[in-house]
DNA sequence: TTGAAAGCGCTACCAA
DNA sequence: TTGGTAGCGCTTTCAA
């Protein structure tokens, strides 16, 4: 293929092939980016000779530093890839993200937040993105303010919350609140919350008041204020419900939180899991405590998450729409690639889908499946 | 923060920051790039400067023309990332990558490798990468050809099998043997098989020995290739093995693919799974059409996925080291980039894993489970 | 419709 | 230890 006549092979560029072809650089490049400056015929021939010839087009490269454009969009997620990707929320959302961005021929270039490292900030501020998309990192997260440093434009989607950022969120209280709502309903008196990560120092277990109000992950700090509200108009003080906290946010590390939670003589015979993989996690550590649920525990999670409606029992879940908050992100982000400057959107709706994770307290009888 | 004197505020660079240090940019350059080049004291000044003036280090597009670097590795997935990302396997493959890419500071470009889109290959073409991944793609895949067109480095994870390209791959036809192997011993005779998708082109439905020859996901044609060898090893005449085919490699599909397989008078007693995500769609599909597994049908799947061990039953399944695989990719892909010619990898081992959703034949009586 | 020329911001070589 | 300088390959005015 690589037909050089001279032996030597020097690389390709747009030069080379306008001397190859006895006509000017600019022209080339016209090829390739404006068709209406040239006569279709010559561009033909800029082309044809191109292929023959191996020449890609344009390196990206170049035309990155010159057009102040690459082409991609950095996405700040929370610790590894690994546990992000691993939740099928995270990825419903990501996939409207890319869908959004694949109109504009943008990748998503994908970057670790890892908290723990200083040195792992270079490649963050260093990546070569057009925009930054952070997705539900905690406050104060160094990774976050290394994104910022080229002033590109950025989109947060749930937190943190940054003054003139647009951010794509949702109603976090009402969704907890509903969730609370429904389990009261049901006639449940001792809740439990198995609560995501509210600071991330990996802390397992009991999250007192003052560790809640002290959350970094504003998304844990809204829900949970959510569900009090919720709690105490029924008459329910918040504080003698417990708040447990996981040090992650798998269905693992959700049932080994919750494990301590589930036994005993009060222990709660609803709970609320603030994300669906959570509520998974419940559903495991109940199955290995014995209890059936929903007869002997009712659970509801939150996110309706593609793992919602297939587990066992279906989640009763907080519904968000995932994937429309994904395309939310990536039409803010086009637009801000435009120069312009969306208005602010509103945060999405959310609403409780029943299904078969939550009943009546007591409805099963005694819990006496074990052994 | 942007505290420039006469009330502009011209872009920071390089040149910027020397002026108003009043020294040279190559100075400040190496301030960034090599500590070494210059005394602690005026790199301490330069970068406290900068910090004060908000400059946030050399502009990565410029960098990045000027080194031939910009430290992203592109990935080149099939179909949506949607798909591939709800695949527990894929996201466990895409850890071990980026854990090991990380060591460099690169992070992962991802791009769709949509077939149907002509216009979609451009920025495939066009992006900004040091190096392309190609994740299982099928033969003649124009993302591919898309993604070769730089003569960047480029390694491949199973399929396709390119001249020259570096591939992580693994015995496939040997765990495929292995599968149907296990299933023989328990003297299970009737026999099925459901194939991830044999071409891109969607079809579900039975696969003949054509379809099956015609293949151009190698990875399926080499694990029906060692399915067939196994079955006729042990006097199975391989043309009588049903293969049904699936139009993606998710459990949806997979159930609905292998249902019409499940009843039946010379139903199968034993299904081999091509995959983890498959043989989660023949659970399902056997719940729904009153099947006990293993009792009444037993199922071995392939990949060991984090979801396998946690199915209900747990999977019998084919291992393959994921994570390894992912990083072994990553630590071709950094050879390559150093410009060292890294040795073809050997093929990663494969070995069953006994778990319990395969049974010795008639285990469990009649089917009499339904209804 | 085509071409000439001016940088985009940076790094790496070489000289001081 | 510091600085001058030559491009990396491209796009885009502007003029022909």
């Amino acid at each position: 293929m690589q037909k050089h006549p001279d032996g030597s092979s020097p690389r390709l560029t747009l030069l080379t092939l306008a001397q190859d072809l006895g006509i000017s650089r600019a022209t080339v490049s016209n090829a390739y980016n404006r068709p209406d400056q040239l006569s279709a015929a010559l561009r033909e021939r800029i082309l044809a000779r191109a292929a023959e010839l191996g020449f890609a087009g344009p390196d990206p490269m170049a035309r990155g530093l010159r057009r102040g454009r690459v082409g991609a969009v950095g996405v700040l997620v929370d610790e590894g890839l690994s546990r992000a990707f691993s939740d099928p929320a995270v990825v419903d959302l990501l996939d409207g993200l890319a869908r959004e961005l694949q109109a504009d021929g943008l990748g998503l270039l994908l970057h670790a937040g890892r908290a723990d490292d200083e040195a792992a900030l270079r490649p963050i501020q260093d990546a070569a993105v057009d925009a930054w998309v952070v997705l539900s990192m905690p406050d104060g997260h160094p990774a976050v303010a290394a994104a910022r440093t080229r002033n590109r434009p950025l989109v947060v989607l749930d937190q943190p919350v940054l003054p003139g950022v647009p951010l794509v969120g949702i109603d976090d209280a009402a969704g907890a609140a509903a969730a609370i709502a429904h389990l009261l309903a049901l006639g449940h008196r001792r809740l439990g919350v198995l609560a995501m990560p509210l600071r991330p120092d990996r802390q397992e277990g009991p999250a007192g008041l003052a560790r809640q109000a002290g959350a970094t992950y504003q998304v844990m700090r809204r829900r949970l204020a959510g569900a009090a509200s919720a709690a105490e108009a029924a008459g329910l003080s918040w504080d003698r419900v417990p708040v447990v906290e996981s040090a992650a946010n798998d269905p693992d590390a959700g049932a080994r939180a919750v494990a301590g939670l589930l036994t005993g003589d009060d222990a709660p015979t609803a709970l609320f899991a603030c994300s669906d993989q959570l509520a998974l996690g419940v559903l495991r550590a109940a199955r290995a405590a014995g209890l059936r649920v929903p007869a002997d525990l009712s659970v509801v999670g939150f996110d309706d998450s593609s793992a919602a409606p297939s587990a066992d029992p279906p989640l009763t879940t907080v519904r968000q729409p995932l994937r429309d908050r994904g395309r939310e992100l990536g039409v803010l982000v086009r637009a801000l690639l435009r120069g312009e400057t969306p208005p602010a959107p509103e945060p999405a709706p959310v609403h409780l889908v029943v299904r078969s994770s939550a009943a009546p307290v007591g409805g099963g009888g005694a819990a006496d499946a074990r052994g």
